[in-house]
DNA sequence: GTCTATAATTGGATAGAC
DNA sequence: GTCTATCCAATTATAGAC
């Protein structure tokens, strides 16, 4: 893995489980084993790295849109399978993101809208009715608020969800939307 | 309005519109127009303000949950009624305070899932089944992952969620998980 | 390509005047 | 109860050695 792969992993792994504040230049080269110096030299800012991690994101989200859309049990039923936290590049990614974006970064939060608007298109067209599709968005958006407020990785949770009991809520909605 | 109050309006609205990082002492102070003495008068550090809040949210959430157990139309309509942004008092506390649980702030994070498991035994009770409720649950926390994103504020979003339209898939939900 | 040293700025917090 | 002045630590970023 390259240097610059590895401060990326770094940068994304701090925000997800410490949060911004704590996300610091001196942090991230301390968890990616470097010294501040060597991580200036890959990025030369602190925007660099949100914006190399806005790249990186984009990169996965075309990667499961194509899933998405060719997906066997269809893009409703994959988008909150994989919505359901299993530590994923893409999940990662998209929490570290949304963490950005609740701090008013702008390029952080299109590319959110921008996620968010293409995964509703894929459902909508799916379901055929905006405001069912609308509503399984947003249980995908629950379960991201979700990991990301218990920083994606909270092993002592009583009460986590899971993709297999939420599955059959999905199918319930697909059927009221088309009777 | 106390000058305490005045403070923890302005701790709030920053951590909505602009998050953690930019909520600092001096903008706090100068958006409550005050001076930094003159806050920390009434709140002795950061902390004190992080607690002030969740001691607002722990308030405004017992009000509302002795308002959704007595609802005309139901727990679990009422919580998705709710959810949706309005800018309400206890919507801006909780998801001023999710920034906090996103910074890993432990009392923070206790409170969310206090809230939220609260609001879920409520919901249980009227749905009678687990995980109907565990996805109108998910449902209001896709509505403030969505409010958290924006800021609590972006007047120009064409894709705002309604909750007249939302309510018949909450109806929809419950009669499936009654029949 | 990575390091150390350091500059410049900002953030949280204290002391003491009014 | 509020303000100014000040201290110290932390943070981003630069310069230059290796």
């Amino acid at each position: 893995m390259s240097a610059r792969d590895a401060l990326l992993d770094a940068y994304q792994s701090l925000l997800l489980t410490e949060g911004q504040r704590a996300t610091t230049l001196t942090a991230v080269a301390a968890e990616a084993g470097v010294s501040k110096g060597g991580l200036l030299y890959h990025f030369a800012s602190k925007e660099a790295l949100a914006e190399g991690l806005l790249e990186r994101l984009d990169e996965l989200l075309g990667e499961d849109l194509a899933e998405m859309a060719s997906a066997a049990d269809g893009p409703s039923r994959y988008y909150v399978r994989t919505s359901v936290w299993t530590g994923g590049a893409l999940d990662r990614a998209f929490v570290a993101v949304s963490q950005l974006a609740q701090e008013a970064h702008a390029g952080a939060r299109e590319a959110m809208n921008r996620a968010r608007r293409r995964w509703l298109d894929l459902i909508r067209e799916e379901v055929g009715e905006e405001v069912t599709a609308q509503a399984i968005l947003l249980l995908g958006d629950g379960l991201y608020f979700d990991a990301a407020l218990s920083g994606g990785t909270d092993p002592e949770r009583e009460d986590v969800f899971s993709a297999m009991d939420l599955l059959p809520i999905v199918d319930r909605l697909l059927a009221a939307a088309r009777a």
